[in-house]
DNA sequence: CTGTTACGGTAACAGATGTTATGAGTACGG
DNA sequence: CCGTACTCATAACATCTGTTACCGTAACAG
């Protein structure tokens, strides 16, 4: 049957390489040779791993997404109480240190390929009505008197200024450093008392 | 000299033609052939306007700043207060009908385009400084008590949330309609006591 | 009217792109 | 140890890309 091939492994090596290329050469050179040398590779490899491109494309987007729900849910774990929790798994979504940068690029760059792409569309809202629920049950813990619909709009409002802020911060990072996202979400959270 | 071609207006054809596609095919398909066909020549007339394809985003991208901007500066001139005008500006920066959807979306396409092309990122920096310098501004006019870092911090986060709502609109319209971003603006502006 | 000049369409070009076909190498089952 | 089935690189392919060269057309100057 199968052989020696790491199956997961390697779609995941070429996940990474759509990243890495996304990232640092921007989705015009999102070209399946470019990650294939980024994989160390040949496009031989991606095509036998992958029955297309966009297939290609929609695992990277999928992996990504399941890299950052494991990520927050140990940060949800490992938090002292919903307020910490809350201000952590937020605070994640930003571009803070070199990983959550790259993230923050590569997650435009599937914004933008969204358009057109109806898969990659339908990929989008199922991950981020994920996002969206698991933010509003974070927002209706740390404030269990408020009203569904308080916590419901606090919650995308949260939800847009960190994904904003990682989105400004991705195309201009030395205005917006890690030390003013901090105090974006800071201020924001107090903002809205949480 | 000069024929009967006007300069500036067919410039203005093909950047509209521009967002076009790039609104309703998206960035792989923001080829010099597709936006000639938007504007309804061919690429000889496209190439004869501009030196090359990068030039004509360049442009496509400048135009779009220059729109909004007149139309930031008329809803700040027929404001009745500081207040209303910041909330009229911030209002315009999301995808509140189908013009801002639009722009929305090209706002995203060319945030992507940034990365690894120089020149579309030195453009945004530009523009979103001229952008963060407006809202601090019209933060400190509502606001006249605030000290500078407070107006600062506030105006970073209420750019992010303006932004993070029009990009998430963008790419899914269903759960992010006007309402909804209107509830995400007031509830924010309310909780910062704008 | 006529010569000239800008305009812009047509078509060609080299290179890049996604995809497919082919085949050499190799690990496993027998 | 052999054959088979899987792995993946090589190379070809048709198409599309940005760019350039070329040329017919039309409007203005004289």
């Amino acid at each position: 049957m199968s052989r020696t091939a790491d199956l997961p492994a390697q779609h995941e090596r070429l996940s990474r390489a759509v990243w890495e290329v996304l990232a640092g050469q921007g989705i015009e050179r999102l070209t399946l040779r470019s990650v294939a040398a980024a994989a160390g590779c040949t496009t031989g490899l991606v095509m036998h791993r992958f029955p297309n491109r966009k297939a290609l494309l929609r695992h990277a987007r999928q992996l990504l997404h399941e890299r950052t729900r494991e990520r927050v849910e140990r940060l949800e774990a490992t938090a002292a109480n919903p307020r910490a929790a809350l201000h952590a798994v937020l605070a994640q979504g930003m571009a803070l240190d070199e990983e959550t940068a790259t993230e923050s690029i590569v997650w435009v760059g599937f914004l933008a390929a969204t358009v057109g792409d109806a898969e990659l569309a339908a990929l989008h809202r199922t991950n981020n009505e994920a996002w969206r629920d698991r933010i509003s049950r974070l927002v209706a813990a740390a404030a269990p008197a408020w009203p569904k619909p308080r916590v419901t709009t606090t919650a995308f409002a949260l939800i847009a200024m960190v994904e904003g802020a990682a989105a400004l911060a991705s195309a201009d990072p030395a205005t917006y450093p890690p030390k003013a996202q901090q105090a974006m979400l800071d201020a924001t959270l107090t903002a809205f008392g949480l």
